[in-house]
Order: structure tokens, then C-alpha cells, then sequence
DNA sequence: TTATTATATGCCAATATGGGAATATATCAA
DNA sequence: TTGATATATTCCCATATTGGCATATAATAA
């Protein structure tokens, strides 16, 4: 078998540079293809195109509006990557970080 | 061109639930290749090429012990992955659970 | 109807898988 | 050295892209 589809879930989804930043344009609101391009600098098919993976695993929904089509985040989608990730958290924050600040500052103390 | 290579960064080596699978046995401490074959009830090789990918994105770090080879995790490279879904983090979370929370009892209030 | 605008889909070429099997490499044992 | 064990790499194959370009579809305007 070969590499699975961008489609099967939203870890495939998300892979692409090109999708990512189309749910970071989302994230202040609603926006329709043409104003996608626009601020993408890509051409219409590969919006279209991305816009098709992302719809497919949830991560983004419609709004038809005469021949425009009106693309909104659905954040929630997100939830299982968030849900991973964040038991690997504690490997690099607050409390190894504070490690970190103590064993610096026991090195500098001996100076 | 086609798909980015797994290895270009941490987003699409993630991807395959495999590889993700390997992080999470290593989550509870160093293992070794074969350990990791036993656990996952992969072929070898396909153990071994999945750390490959792991290790060229610095998912994993080795260290060398007669034959054996112990993989353990550096939970550090995830950190993109979560600074980036971290901006999303809200939009499931307190401030909406408790927007449905209040929903649902003004909800219960009407019978 | 015809033309125009907005969006989606199809086709083509190039490429990076990922599984299975075989094989290479390295280390240790007898 | 010879054999066995642990791990990595190579080869073959089927598949799923991704970009660019052309085209189809849908809605609206003239």
C-alpha cells in the first residue's frame, strides 16, 4: 500500500504548509475563496483543492452565497491533535523549564 | 512536484499513526528496536524505517549499546505541533463548554 | 440567450511513500 | 573463523499526491 490520503484524518490534513495557513486565515473569520487567493498568492484550483481536503475531514464548513462560497473554521475538528500533543506538554514546559532556570543558576553560582 | 517528504518536518512525520504510536511507547522511557517490534507487532524493517523518519525530524534521539540500539523520545520537536494548535485551543474549550453549559440549562429551565 | 464571474473538477507528469522480502552491516559468542 | 543476533538498507510495486493548465458547473448580468 502506498502513503494514505490527506483526507483520512485530520494529522494527514494539517501536514501541508498550504492548509495550515489556510486555517490560520480562517481563524479571524469567514472569508470566500476569491479572497483565499487573494491572500494566499496561490492559483484558484489549488485553493479549490485544498479547500476540498479540509472539508472533507471537518476542519472547515460552507456557506453558499449566490456563486460565492463562503469557507468558516470548525475548530473543534482540531480537538484529537490537541488531545495528543498535550501529553507530551509537560516535556517542555513550566516545570522542566524551571529545572532548567535552577540548573543555570546553580552553574552561574559557581563562578 | 509531489507530496512533501515525510521527513521535511514534525507535521508529516506525524501523520502515520504508526510513527505516532512509536512516540507514545517512548513516552514511558527508552526502548530498543526489537522491544519496539514486540510491542507494535510490526515487521522490523518497517519498525526501523519509521524510526528513521523519527529520528531525521529529531522526534527521537539513539544511543548505541553493543548491538542493540535504544530509541528514546525528545518531546521538544513537538512543540511546533503545539504552538500552532495552541491558537486554536479556545475554540473547544472553558469559555465554550461553559457557553454550551449555560445553553443547556437554560434549556432545562424551559420544561 | 449570451457573456461573465465564482468555484470545482479532470488530466498529466513527477515523486515520495509504505509494505514485503531479501540483503547488508555490526556486534557478540563459540 | 564461523555462527547467531540486532538493526538498517535496498528493491519492487501500487498508490496518493501536488502543481499547472484546461475545462466543467453554477449563478448572475446584459
Amino acid at each position: 500500500m502506498a502513503r494514505a490520503a490527506t483526507t483520512t484524518d485530520v494529522f494527514n490534513a494539517i501536514a501541508e504548509p498550504g492548509r495550515r495557513q489556510i486555517l490560520d486565515l480562517l481563524a479571524n473569520g469567514e472569508l470566500s475563496v476569491n479572497e483565499l487567493v487573494e491572500q494566499l498568492g496561490l492559483a484558484q484550483p489549488q485553493v479549490s483543492k485544498r479547500l476540498h481536503v479540509l472539508r472533507e475531514v471537518g476542519l472547515v464548513l460552507v456557506r453558499d452565497d449566490g456563486r460565492q462560497r463562503h469557507y468558516r473554521l470548525n475548530g473543534r475538528a482540531l480537538k484529537p491533535v490537541h488531545d495528543w500533543i498535550r501529553r507530551y506538554e509537560q516535556m517542555w514546559n513550566d516545570r522542566f523549564d524551571a529545572l532548567d532556570d535552577l540548573l543555570e543558576e546553580l552553574d552561574d553560582q559557581e563562578d
